[in-house]
DNA sequence: GACGCGAATGAATGATCATTCATTCGGGTG
DNA sequence: CACCCGAATGAATGATCATTCATTCGCGTC
């Protein structure tokens, strides 16, 4: 059993942590904290990782690259535009719900990183924001979403609307099914928001009246 | 020059607390700082406060009294809802921009507060979401907002594109003119998303064909 | 079965701060 | 001026952890 796969512990630490976090957040939490979580001597963290921040680093790095990867892989199903921003809104409420721990430490730690790590700059996360982007761009090079909307202002409308409602649903201990219905919504009015009401019907999403 | 007005030590404290938040983050500001930095002795802080978490208690609610104030006068100005939305994400963007610092700290040790301080309930920031939702509600009764949207999740929808629109704003450096844009830019987006297509021509946030 | 060695342990260390409180200050009062 | 009292001070205290490292473990090898 001893001479563990490396990778063993290394990820049983950071499920711990992620644990630990998300119940107390990154500064109240206690490094021996995690270690008891993950049955594991304190000492034995520090041969993964370099310190308690450093463990945050690799938590993020971690799993926002098989959120990307993730991600990219259910757009990759659709090649209209405002079909993808769907999908990428539908993905991403999906993720939180599947994982509400990961997402509130994502959420909240997130801000908190662009203070206390002022030299960790996050790379991964702008690549998320970036898919958003990217959708935006060619949803105007295909004359589907209004041309005079800024790419790098609609990914933050977007995400900002996504990371608040997914706020609202971690932390209201109602897990029900609604998400599912707010996922909806959510595509309503940013779809609607986004449309180039110039060509004809918008996709289907903005179903009312019209 | 002794047996100061009480008032005037308190808000010393609280300015130098904004401050020194917004640099280093809650967790990582010592009070001693905010001290130097209210030219207070470290004791003086507790004749004021009970502890450090008091300190950013009366940060959030002194603060967020004055912008629902400050919010709700504004939207006086008009009766029609969508051009209320307008006065809303305008005045938000303008509130963040004339006072960066304060808007990190809410922004960043809102989330925080969330956790922390279990028991503190944020009353004051519910009441400023349902300005949002109060707004959404209005318009959907005199037909301009499409009515299978709900207000709730509405109102975090807003908040959220503007929340992330500010961070993105005051984490940049380049504190430029560009809010003014992006203000404008995220009232088409949402106005044209919340918007009940039916009813005739949108205020005139969406300008471009239809 | 005993030796070697990397992995793991967890008690001890040392720093860092929040908070306290004995003391001082300074102006108002008689 | 002498006294009072609330306000202010800041050095000292005590807790809390992150991190270290001397020691132990346990497998694989010969």
């Amino acid at each position: 059993m001893a001479r563990q796969r490396h990778e063993g512990k290394h990820q049983k630490i950071l499920n711990a942590a992620v644990k630990v976090f998300a119940q107390k957040g990154f500064f109240n939490a206690k490094v021996s904290e995690i270690a008891k979580e993950a049955r594991v001597a304190d000492g034995t963290i520090y041969l993964y990782f370099k310190n308690k921040d450093d463990i945050l680093i690799h938590l993020f790095e971690e799993e926002m690259e098989k959120i990307i990867r993730n991600m990219k892989e259910s757009l990759g199903a659709s090649s209209d535009p405002l079909e993808k921003l769907r999908i990428f809104i539908k993905t991403h409420l999906g993720l939180v719900e599947s994982n509400p721990a990961m997402a509130e430490v994502i959420q909240v730690e997130l801000r908190q990183s662009n203070k206390f790590m002022k030299h960790y700059d996050n790379r991964k996360f702008h690549e998320y924001l970036n898919i958003l982007a990217e959708i935006v761009r060619d949803g105007q090079q295909k004359g589907l979403i209004r041309q005079n909307i800024l790419p790098s202002v609609a990914k933050r409308v977007i995400f900002g609307a996504l990371d608040e409602m997914s706020t609202y649903w971690v932390f209201s201990k109602r897990r029900s099914k609604v998400l599912e219905e707010v996922a909806a919504q959510v595509c309503e009015i940013l779809i609607q928001g986004l449309a180039d009401g110039s060509s004809s019907l918008v996709a289907g999403a903005a179903a009312s009246g019209n």
